[in-house]
DNA sequence: CTACTTATTGATAATGACTTTCAATCTCAC
DNA sequence: GTGAGATTGAAAGTCATTATCAATAAGTAG
């Protein structure tokens, strides 16, 4: 049952970024199949680096320049999600529907968690309002040492 | 009156320098108290790239490697704080006692305003909490569009 | 003050994540 | 099918930052 469920919904992100290409004049490829396929394998965050790497293991063909130019184009068709520690890496993580997080992150041992706070996200809203911003994003990393370092 | 209060403030920041560089068995320099005299005299966030340029103005025997090597220092001393709106170029501010604030970047024309939230920062403590995290600190970056570019 | 052990410096090379280039190759609307 | 235009991958290029290293300076013991 969780197989159906997997496959609607590759197969709705396939066509979210057809639809996307198509709307900037741009196609559909093998590579750029591929490359979406193993992004929505995995779970949690992977830099383009990554990806690479695992999309090579099944099809050595696809180039390193394809991943970082496709992964770009996922975040733009809200398929994924740039992730942003501050480490100099991009990460990517899929967007299921509109669901937003933001992370905590172990200064020791690299683990993290999400979570969301609507609370937060209410006061920033508001603090965009107090400086006369109209909010369209945010970034916000917590930095901490998890249970099992401490 | 001002000028006194300025003056002061950089002869603390001087001796707090050295003795961060002593704790750790490291030297005063020229170079170093030029580059922190400099880096004082600013007003908002600064690059070590950008610092370089200003220091050369002054002191053109100064390099671009030891700007770099200084900033890092000042950060650990307390003096700087690590800046990072994601374009990746880190930034310098001066970092007075202990006000800490946040950013809100403009898209358009990348103009910010910084601003403290309190109760932000309380939630921010309470979700660390929450997952066991001992937090450490937090980076928040809002975007959106400034009034003028609305 | 002198010698000497370390730290420092700056020019330059290196790093590493990412981007661009470009000629060969696909895609897809017609 | 075919042709204009998009895509591809290998390789070269960016760009902020970091490491290298031989020459120099700083602090310390005598």
């Amino acid at each position: 049952i969780m197989i159906f469920i997997a496959r609607r919904y590759v197969i709705k992100q396939r066509s979210r970024l057809t639809e996307h290409l198509n709307s900037k004049g741009l196609k559909m490829t093998p590579q750029r199949r591929v490359i979406l396929d193993k992004f929505l394998d995995i779970e949690g965050h992977l830099s383009a680096e990554e990806l690479y790497h695992i999309v090579r293991q099944t099809d050595p063909v696809v180039g390193q320049a394809t991943v970082y130019r496709t992964v770009k184009l996922l975040a733009e068709a809200g398929i994924a999600k740039k992730v942003d520690f501050g480490d100099g890496i991009i990460r990517y993580e899929p967007r299921y529907g509109v669901s937003h997080h933001d992370h905590i992150v172990c200064e020791e041992c690299r683990r993290h968690v999400e979570f969301v706070d609507p609370d937060i996200e209410k006061l920033q809203e508001k603090q965009a309002g107090v400086h006369g911003f109209r909010l369209t994003s945010h970034r916000m990393v917590l930095y901490g040492i998890c249970p099992d370092c401490s």
